[in-house]
DNA sequence: CGTTTTTGACCGGCGC
DNA sequence: GCGCCGGTCAAAAACG
């Protein structure tokens, strides 16, 4: 896949995802162009690029909601998100519009047209359930999908939502596996791979595809994600997620992490029933690289 | 006991 | 047409 690419240290992401992320992909990176923040649209994050005062995640925090990502507070400067259109036509079997827009990733969403792409039926089940079979001819639909690059000591990195394992995979010229991931949220058909950059062990890719249709499982409130940013690699700071204590928060908004207080609130933060998929064991929240979403990088940009 | 993780197998897509 | 590879399933194991 990469075998030669690899000796580009610029060389984009692209070339290492299996799922194609090239000009046809409807993939999409952290802070890549107009195009990718048009399919980011897609997934109901509605960017608005040209506003300057949307420097940061300002409008971004459904974007934040939908994946778990935090708001962005910070004058992030133009490095992130910077999309065009808003309803960008962006991926072409993308059918998520029709939740797209929703400025509330709340559950108020319906979930019922969400394409149960499990159609795929692939594992080897004889198709005695028409749900799981994929008719013959009919190509796979793939929803959106958002990667991005994270530094982070551990693999999964908490995002507010609760994942299952449903598969793990050896990638090819990766001695990392690749690890799949669905939302526990029985309505909620958004999946998630994590794997290790093959170039940098420490960064961690992750993939989304697909729309939650639903709240996060809900982190404490007020606080900072604190990044440490590729000082080596990057020019401009990555994306510092910050959101103010005490400030009114959208209540999707999974991915709020305090510094000095990390408890979790009562009764917005895991159902009762937090599993072992986003085991947190430390009292406190990491700053960074430590199983949070941290630094996050786009992928034109590491290995700089 | 219920839920999640692990793991091997299967299937489809794609390139050659 | 064949083989490789990615993605998914599902049974069993593990865990709290």
């Amino acid at each position: 896949m990469d075998d030669g690419d690899k000796s580009d240290p610029g060389t984009e992401f692209t070339g290492d995802s299996s799922w194609p992320l090239g000009p046809d992909s409807d993939s999409v990176y952290f802070f890549s162009n107009d195009r990718e923040s048009s399919i980011l649209s897609e997934f109901g994050w509605n960017l608005q690029p040209e506003d300057p005062n949307r420097i940061g995640f300002d409008d971004a925090s459904d974007l934040a909601g939908s994946f778990g990502l935090p708001d962005n507070n910070t004058s992030n400067s133009n490095s992130a998100l910077q999309g065009s259109d808003p309803a960008g036509p962006a991926g072409s079997d993308s059918k998520v519009g029709d939740a797209t827009t929703s400025n509330n990733p709340s559950v108020s969403s319906s979930p019922s047209e969400d394409p149960p792409e499990k159609s795929t039926g692939s594992g080897g089940k004889p198709p005695e359930i028409p749900n799981k079979v994929r008719k013959k001819g009919q190509k796979r639909i793939r929803q959106p999908r958002f990667a991005f690059m994270t530094k982070s000591e551990v693999d999964h990195l908490e995002d507010g939502y609760r994942w299952r394992k449903y598969g793990q995979k050896a990638v090819k010229n990766s001695p990392f596996p690749r690890s799949y991931y669905r939302c526990t949220n029985s309505r909620c058909t958004v999946k998630k791979r994590v794997e290790r950059s093959s170039d940098d062990p420490t960064i961690v890719i992750t993939t989304y595809e697909g729309q939650h249709c639903h709240h996060t499982v809900g982190f404490p409130r007020g606080g900072v994600i604190s990044h440490e940013t590729f000082a080596g690699q990057l020019h401009t700071p990555v994306s510092q997620f910050y959101y103010p204590a005490g400030a009114a928060l959208p209540q999707e908004n999974p991915f709020i992490i305090t510094q000095s207080h990390s408890q979790q609130m009562p009764g917005e933060a895991g159902d009762h029933h937090q599993s072992r998929a986003m085991p947190q064991p430390t009292p406190q929240f990491p700053t960074n690289n430590e199983g949070l979403l941290g630094d996050i990088v786009p992928p034109n940009m590491r290995n700089r």
